[in-house]
DNA sequence: CTGTTAGCGCCTTCAA
DNA sequence: TTGAAGGCGCTAACAG
């Protein structure tokens, strides 16, 4: 029961509505007296500020809508968690929904969020996200919005790692290690990311005499298990590359654990790379080479990007922020030697 | 801009008001054809249901907030992704605040919370809540609430793994080893989860002679790094126990990598176990035995409670749901063997 | 610094 | 089935 209105509130202070609700804000027009005067009644009758209210008047709802796909990927949980936290900051709130890579959901959830008056939007989109589709609901909304860790198109705000230069640092290490044949277990098709991450690694590599093996998919939920399946597809396949290189961190826990069952060492027998760096990652047997694309930077620039498209206004031109990733040598690549002299 | 309302809308369909109302909660007294057509004027205005109005009219905002610690911790994202799942069924929004185990954040992002009129309230208390007053904010409120994998106290409706019970269980599998002594790397020190995984444990194996030696607690934000730096601390004390039990999952993996680091083989060397049987756990080298703790049954759980509450008021008893643990024994304890015979 | 006023868009009741 | 009316609690604008 939001019983409590700032009526009862200023009748108990003794002050006018107009005050009570200017001691709301902080107004340096107040005498402190007052304001403290004011607020011990709010303490004093249990008052609840009701941003409902606020919200239907003001057109504000100080509340940021945030779709995912889904967060038990370590990965996204830190970008929500840091998008979070920028909007705790501002006085925002979080409202968080998952998609789960399931499009009628996540169009539902967008809707929702809509009717809720969200002051702006953070889409994380689903795999096969329909571009065109989407652009019309986002769009036609009028709410700022911006797109996280995977984009489609160009027409939008868009902050994410750097996914091309990360390939790119991995195939460069790659190149430099004499290695002959890689194999790429490529998580889920149709991400930005994903593609992004391949092209880069693929172009890094292609001058070097590499062999790029075909690529093994991995389905959209990306956890140890998936890449323990791929892995022994990849094994059973024949294919014996150099070195495997993993969508994710994540990933490659199943990689390692699959190399092991059929009696090989990674790191050894075969050099194991990703992408991520999760804070588990340099604690593998052996450390994991990867490149770390801090997903915490890149969930507080999309939060602040946001936050400035809401007090801005659409702008001109859309920003693509790419937060700059780093190669992690370990001694899952560094510690194998090429077989063939 | 939420322009459109709901009287244009029915103004450009021909019908009153109330029937446009009506048509929203598809109110079986009206006949079909009605609803199409004011359906379609809808989708041709662009209406979007204000739902602050509503939430102010009706004192039923039709969203419940989440309160948790923080998820980067894969077990914890599960039990944030199926309360979530169990909200969006019931038509549900949900609003998502980390406390990060701070306790001023905490109170403050409650309080943003009941401003926002949830129906509803999920907490995961930070580990060092002060109970009388958590309750007092709590219940102050009226608002229905559930607390989640970690409680404080008996009067409050809890849902969350029988963590008791998983201690014994692992307890006795560790006593029927042979082993002779334990060293428990306790994670947070005053949770109500950790403690009652202790004191399980610590109980089942006290009658078969195993000596318990002095745990090494583990601060609040529990990863492989503080596993790996636990590990050491115990191991530069001179102390080389037959089995590391840790806290969870994620903290095991750093206690393998110390593990390695020192020329210790878990699993052959030392028997390591422990808690929650994240996805990563079986993939783990060698496979690691542990507790699994059913994140997504508890948060579905839990969410259902939570629901049953709002429609059906306060009961006159709370409930303590707990969901059962299971063990899944793993190479990490049945490959080791005993040094003296 | 105060008081007054007029809504924000929806829900609900009541009478037609 | 419909139309009219009142109000949820707050904000914003303006005149005192």
């Amino acid at each position: 029961m939001g019983r409590i209105t700032l009526k009862d509130v200023s009748e108990h202070a003794g002050v006018s509505r107009s005050t009570a609700s200017l001691v709301l804000n902080d107004d340096p027009s107040i005498p402190e007296v007052t304001k403290k005067r004011v607020r011990a009644s709010m303490l004093e009758l249990g008052y609840v500020y009701n941003r409902q209210a606020a919200t239907l008047r003001s057109q504000k709802s100080m509340a940021l809508g945030l779709v995912v796909t889904e967060i038990r990927n370590e990965y996204f949980a830190e970008l929500a968690m840091s998008l979070e936290g920028a909007a705790y900051e501002a006085g925002y709130t979080l409202l968080l929904c998952y998609s789960r890579d399931d499009l009628r959901r996540q169009e539902t959830q967008i809707e929702r969020l809509f009717e809720r008056g969200v002051d702006g939007l953070v889409l994380l989109p689903a795999a096969e996200t329909e571009p065109a589709k989407m652009d019309l609901l986002l769009r036609g909304s009028q709410v700022p919005f911006v797109l996280l860790a995977r984009h489609f198109g160009l027409e939008h705000d868009y902050v994410g790692a750097d996914n091309i230069r990360a390939g790119e640092l991995l195939g460069a290490h790659i190149s430099s290690l004499g290695a002959r044949s890689v194999s790429i277990l490529g998580g889920p098709a149709s991400t930005s990311a994903g593609l992004e991450r391949i092209d880069g690694f693929t172009r890094s590599v292609s001058g070097a005499g590499i062999e790029v093996v075909p690529e093994q998919r991995i389905t959209s939920h990306t956890n140890a298990s998936d890449g323990a399946r791929a892995t022994a597809r990849l094994l059973d396949g024949g294919t014996l590359p150099d070195v495997i290189v993993a969508y994710s961190d994540v990933i490659a826990v199943g990689v390692y654990a699959e190399l092991h069952a059929r009696g090989l060492r990674p790191g050894t027998d075969i050099a194991v790379a990703a992408f991520d760096d999760i804070p588990g990652s340099e604690h593998q047997v052996p450390p994991l080479t990867t490149v770390a694309t801090f997903p915490s930077a890149i969930g507080l620039a999309c939060g602040e990007l946001l936050l400035r498209r809401i007090a801005e206004g659409v702008p001109e031109s859309y920003s693509h922020t790419l937060i700059e990733p780093q190669l992690r040598i370990r001694a899952s690549t560094v510690s194998w030697r090429p077989r063939h002299g």
